[in-house]
DNA sequence: ACTTCTCTGTGTCGTAGCGCACATATATTG
DNA sequence: CAATATATGTGCGCTACGACACAGAGAAGT
């Protein structure tokens, strides 16, 4: 009891590893690792979801995809949190779809399990919560964004976010990708970062974007970017760091 | 016990309807009725918030304030649900503003209690939860709803929104005031709704607007009102009446 | 009745971003 | 090493919407 079975560091996973150890305990025989693949759909629109993800290297969209066929992402889910509140929550479901957009590790949970853990009630449950409510200032927040801010600031955004979320300067992914999660064109996406290359905040070929300046990334995003991610680092019950 | 001292139809809040006698007797002692006047704030962002309210013919709208001033709606409360979610997800506040958009009555009740109350678990904390889903799918929609669709569309979904928050076919606000929901420039509601007023389907005068066919608004509207509609419906436990 | 304020209508102009078409450059495949 | 697929660059016309300026039409106060 006394010597743990996680490593020191945690298993990467902050809800996890925001968990003291009895309670980490027992919730470790309900996890079990899996690896995902760049664009494999996690729970799609309406879906049965049979399990939870707690991403420890992969990140994952949120995103809702129009009548018509357009789409745009409402929040991105990495390392800090969870894929699939819903299951908790009580609506089993959402109407949106869940896709991968950084392959990597996640641990799972059985949708059952989730819901027996939750309803215990105790710090499991607290970190939940207040993941989720770090969720929907991250969704109200992409909401008034996409309302008033430009392309270029929305992208600068996005990156950070995603930057946040990976482990290396260099994501891999192409602008037409992006152009789906900004809900734009793709030739909106080349334009916009084709200034920033030209600025050197980033540089990119194919599928390939290098972050070279992430400090300036910062002044170029709009204020949205900041405020989130104050808003996550307080409802973890810490003080951002400089 | 088993004479209620509740109306057979309710209270007016669905929240506080949902719950069964007995939850509802132990509730109801920790309420208070208040009453909302227009444009009043029921919490600023990121400050104090001391009480939770359920409206019952007040509604209330979560917005947020850019740093140059420019706002725009996430999210509409009326008595379908709970103002100030924050307090039992356990962030305290958040950095979004309510705003009274309905003139009317709520029950409000103390942070404390309504805590106290969430921890129990049992119906309350349900009910609320699964509201909180519902919430979250509504500021989901209305992401992706400012990206891709046009003023006249989101005019049209935000008058039905509004509209089945009220008792009355005639709601009380200018065009400068939806604006400011909808952050856009107050002439581009002008020019929306005038386009509506020519189509009969509202009419209005100096911040009085009465609508006149609800169906063919539903037509002009986005797809994005029914999915929000249903969702709410859905996490209900109700299957849409047509 | 007169002034003043608030709300809505309208016009002009500038710009961001869309749709489309196509060029170019880099991977991948046979 | 072609041939093909994929990713990015670019130009053009169009539309929605922004910023600004001001006119007219109820309300509301004196």
């Amino acid at each position: 009891m006394s010597v743990s079975l996680r490593p020191a560091e945690g298993v990467g996973n902050w809800l996890l590893d925001g968990l003291p150890e009895e309670g980490f305990e027992r919730l470790r025989r309900e996890l079990e690792p899996v690896t995902f693949a760049l664009g494999e759909v996690v729970y799609e629109s309406g879906g049965r979801m049979g399990y939870v993800y707690f991403p420890t290297t992969a990140h994952v969209s949120l995103l809702y995809t129009m009548l018509n066929g357009t789409t745009a992402e409402m929040g991105l889910v990495g390392n800090e949190g969870v894929v699939g509140i819903a299951l908790f929550m009580g609506g089993d479901t959402t109407p949106n779809r869940a896709m991968v957009q950084g392959a990597g590790d996640a641990f799972r949970m059985k949708a059952k399990s989730m819901q027996t853990e939750f309803k215990r009630g105790g710090d499991f449950q607290h970190l939940l919560l207040r993941y989720t409510q770090a969720l929907i200032t991250q969704i109200s927040q992409t909401a008034v964004c996409n309302r008033l801010h430009s392309v270029e600031q929305r992208l600068c955004r996005w990156l950070l976010m995603t930057h946040d979320r990976t482990h290396t300067d260099e994501l891999q992914m192409t602008q037409e990708f992006i152009s789906n999660m900004l809900g734009v064109r793709r030739e909106g996406v080349t334009h916009a970062a084709h200034n920033l290359q030209s600025l050197h905040l980033i540089s990119y070929v194919r599928g390939r974007i290098k972050i070279l300046d992430r400090k300036e990334l910062e002044a170029q995003a709009c204020e949205c970017y900041a405020v989130v991610k104050e808003e996550h680092a307080r409802l973890r019950g810490w003080v951002a760091r400089e």
